[in-house]
DNA sequence: GCCGATTTGTCCGTATGTATC
DNA sequence: CGATACATACGGACAAATCGG
């Protein structure tokens, strides 16, 4: 984005996680970087509004703008808010392998649509992928997506990314998932294709996800063996949205 | 809040929780709620900003604004961004008792500082607690708190509702709060307070937590047995944002 | 394919309120 | 009490995407 708030946002995050601006200490005055980035109250109001969502900095009204960013290192693979899966495997430094076990079109009967929310009679296009990481199947997932919108994805194209096919060969980009993570016996299904290693407990997350057009597009229903996976967020009180 | 964007906010929300504007329908136009809020351009924007943070609405350039809100009921007690656990029960009209098994201060030791990330030599309340819902206990929590937040605060009001009795007796409020969820093999010292009936595995729950200030207060983590507890939360792209 | 109307997105300048020190 | 710093709100201007004629 060439956002003059979107630079000034990206600048301060870099200064933040360089440690120009360390944890627990307060940013310069919101004067001072108006002057250092020569813009309106507003657009840098808007900048911090989005380092305070992803809880880089939390505002104290009357005293300053403080840095809760703490660096840290997960010693397991974390699905944050920020990027796919295959990033979060990569900066680790883990080797991914995504194998396609299933991939077929049906249609939305009656019982599925009362898990899926997707309207009966529609078309879907079903995946089933299993994750290697380092040599051990961690992460099974099953994903329901509009065939409307994927088009004719191949099983080819869902080995690599189905994100990056969508936004490649469809123009088609994510703006909200909606998640649900929780611990859950394991079905025989999911133990067939993951290395559980005698464990009856996964960690099983549920998501709904709307594209930008806000049109709900897939759900998908995942298992990830214990100890390899973890999910992480942020959430900020209501009473802390003065920046927006 | 007495904020016209607030009470903007509160009704718009409360207009799509009530069916007024249904699940992928658009809501009227910027300047349509202009008229009828009688406010500037900004004001609407930064009630809208609110609701795309909570997963309500999302823009569509040149188009509209179209509602993701879809109602839905859990058939376990979710643990989500906004409220706390206790009202979570509440909500689903399930009895929760909380027991208070230990609470004790320590000083911070460079072991404990590594998990932690609060510095050697503090001063720490340390208050471990069961909770019993319709007769199950399916939730073990140990809480670290900084001693010079919670003051002189006894077993009993950590057996209400340890946040309250912060806000009411210490003025003091929780701002941000990070988590980690994850599945994992239960320890003895869990297994001995929950009731696992054979499982192996648990949810385990890492939060760290900062209060209005600014300052981090509380590391705590938490076991939920399978089946019971379920945690949801809501991704936001960084591409729409647009509203804030 | 173009034009104009509609709708969201970005940015500015200003004024005033409120909490902290 | 005054200076500083964040918080709310307004009004205006223009950019960019969409849609219908």
């Amino acid at each position: 984005m060439k956002a003059v708030y979107d630079k000034i946002y990206r600048d301060i995050k870099r200064r933040i996680e360089s440690g120009e601006f360390a944890w627990q200490e307060f940013l310069p005055s919101e004067n001072t970087l108006i002057a250092e980035y020569s813009c309106s109250h507003n657009t840098v109001r808007k900048a911090l509004a989005i380092l305070a969502r992803e809880g880089y900095i939390v505002p104290v009204h009357g005293k300053g703008v403080r840095v809760i960013y703490y660096p840290r290192s997960q010693d397991r693979v974390v699905i944050d808010s920020l990027g796919p899966f295959k990033n979060a495997c990569a900066e680790k430094g883990l080797k991914l392998v995504t194998k396609v076990i299933s991939f077929e079109r049906v249609v939305v009967t009656p019982e599925l649509s009362e898990i899926t929310d997707f309207d009966e009679g529609e078309e879907l296009l079903v995946v089933e992928r299993v994750r290697n990481i380092d040599g051990r199947n961690v992460y099974l997932t099953k994903n329901y997506l509009l065939a409307s919108i994927v088009g004719d994805m191949t099983p080819e194209d869902a080995e690599d990314s189905i994100y990056s096919y969508l936004e490649r060969e469809r123009g088609m980009k994510v703006a909200v998932t909606k998640r649900i993570f929780m611990s859950e016996p394991v079905a025989d299904h999911a133990r067939e294709y993951l290395d559980f290693e005698g464990f009856q407990c996964a960690a099983m997350m549920v998501n709904r996800v709307y594209n930008t057009e806000g049109t709900y597009f897939e759900y998908s229903k995942s298992w990830c063996s214990p100890r390899d996976i973890a999910m992480s967020d942020i959430i900020i009180r209501n009473g802390n949205l003065s920046f927006m």
